[in-house]
DNA sequence: CATAAAAAAGATAAAGATGTCCTGTTTCTG
DNA sequence: CAGAAACAGGACATCTTTATCTTTTTTATG
């Protein structure tokens, strides 16, 4: 339901959001998130078109995200690349009903209407805090630098 | 988000739902639901295949519900033409994760699980039953046939 | 300025989704 | 049984998505 392209595009930024406000390389991004290289590179352009993320060329350069983790969300990340497209109006054209959508197209329409609000709710700063055993894009839990950000911890097994 | 194939299933069966349990031919559905009547003819064989609907050839044959209205549910009928993909586990292949999404896919499979709970719970009944003014594929309110299940009713405008 | 690093852009390819057309097979009906 | 109606299936075409490779452009830095 989510495409691949979104799915990468999520991984990076939340590898940027990790590196934040530091730049990544395409190919660190590529290597920390197991996304294909040279494909990654154009959803980063896709990103950086949109705002989202800010590209640099040359020595010292690389992608870094455009604002802060804390002001990020997700559904910012997804509709940049691959917009939710709610159902304004009737898919079939039928005159009568307008934006007034039948009682199919309507629960359809609540459920994307659902998955944008649970997404435009979560910032990646949420996404890296979050207390879990899964950090996210690492393979063991303490190697989630934002662990740093919640104080010392006791460090679970 | 929804594919077409999708979109042309719902169409189908809702169309099916109206003359449940009569048959409807291919072509009928076509023209009721505005969809390329060769490419709903194979959406129709997948239903089919699923058992969702049952085919019949020949003179006066044509395509009907295999259940009625009341107990088929759009996710049954979206799962057999395009499954909703649950995360079922980390789309890195990170082996600490395993089954404890990280809380990024944790929110991805959320909004998932969120349009199968609303899928589920919907049954081609409610659908056709639903006090609307726009009844699905019918351009007037008042070609809903399954108003007259609901009683008399004074006419709206 | 020369060089190397890095993103941008373009060409191309493979796979999947969508859509069309034609032929084959089944089955009702007279 | 003959014929027509209807679905089944295969071949093919087109578009989009995903992916790769190569070349060009930009830019920091010695």
């Amino acid at each position: 339901m989510f495409s691949q392209t979104v799915e990468y595009a999520l991984r990076a930024v939340v590898q940027l959001a990790y590196k934040s406000p530091e730049p990544c390389t395409t190919e660190q991004i590529a290597e920390a998130t197991m996304v294909p290289k040279a494909y990654l590179s154009k959803v980063l352009q896709g990103l950086s078109r949109a705002g989202i993320v800010n590209s640099q060329r040359g020595i010292r350069g690389g992608m870094s995200l455009s604002k802060s983790p804390e002001e990020l969300t997700i559904l910012e990340v997804v509709n940049s690349v691959d917009p939710i497209q709610r159902i304004q109006q009737c898919p079939l054209g039928l005159k009568s009903h307008g934006g007034n959508l039948c009682p199919l197209h309507r629960r359809m329409d609540d459920s994307l209407a659902s998955v944008e609000k649970t997404f435009a709710a979560t910032t990646l700063a949420e996404i890296l805090a979050e207390p879990t055993s899964s950090a996210p894009l690492c393979e063991k839990p303490t190697q989630n630098p934002f662990i740093k950000l919640l104080g010392p911890q006791t460090q679970p097994d």
